[in-house]
DNA sequence: TCGATACTTCAACGATAATCGAATTTACTG
DNA sequence: CAGTAAATTCGATTATCGTTGAAGTATCGA
């Protein structure tokens, strides 16, 4: 029944770790193309067992989808959880105080977009 | 040196958690007015020692603070730090694809905003 | 099919985290 | 000062988390 607070409590605490969460910066920058777990795993220094521990509690909570792709399995960010929690963040902290919320810039200030997706 | 990830992965860990979760929307709806920890206690029906663990881990965060009035202490949702993080949050989803993150309405939906104010 | 390669799962461990009862601190009141 | 109210701190207990080494599951190429 209240099961909107345990998925937004679920996916807070997968961000809520050194680690997941630079998994998650490593994926936000990948976009829709994703990116393999071992390349996770080399690009971050983490045990591919130990990563495959963490991409899981990021797949469970929403917040992050795997795609196998031949023997690799590709992970990528869920976007619509990603604004669907900060959505829910956003409403709880504004209500009934719309105008504390106000300060949220959200200009994105694309960090060097570089040829990237090169195809 | 990276103090900005731990405080980010504090924040996160400290709304992660049920209780803690909850004390937080129970103070964003009183606003600057605050609430006595004897008060959440028997809103949320905690145990006020457990309570004020969660207090205290809230506070340590900055996302709460806390200010002695008589024999109750006060807290209150230190506003500038959740919009902090929601910012952190933004500029770390949108980072490099701001078109995804475009979906964040930040409309706000006013609750019921009350004389809560009554400054 | 055999042998890599790419991940995941399992069992076990040490480290934290959440909760409780009891004791303690701080502040007001008679 | 004694007594009470409001919170916090302490010690102990149980549960969950993060990591590791070893074993297991897919997938591909020779």
């Amino acid at each position: 029944m209240d099961s909107l607070e345990d998925k937004t409590v679920a996916q807070l605490g997968a961000l809520a770790q050194t680690t997941r969460l630079a998994v998650f910066k490593t994926l936000i920058r990948e976009g829709s193309k994703g990116m393999a777990a071992g390349m996770i795993a080399s690009t971050l220094s983490v045990a591919p067992n130990t990563l495959s521990s963490h991409l899981g509690i990021l797949q469970r909570s929403g917040l992050v989808k795997a795609e196998r792709r031949g023997r690799s399995v590709i992970y990528s960010v869920e976007m619509d959880a990603v604004s669907g929690l900060i959505d829910t963040l956003v409403n709880d902290c504004c209500a009934g105080h719309p105008e504390a919320c106000a300060v949220v810039d959200r200009q994105a200030t694309p960090l060097v977009v570089e040829s990237d997706n090169a195809a």
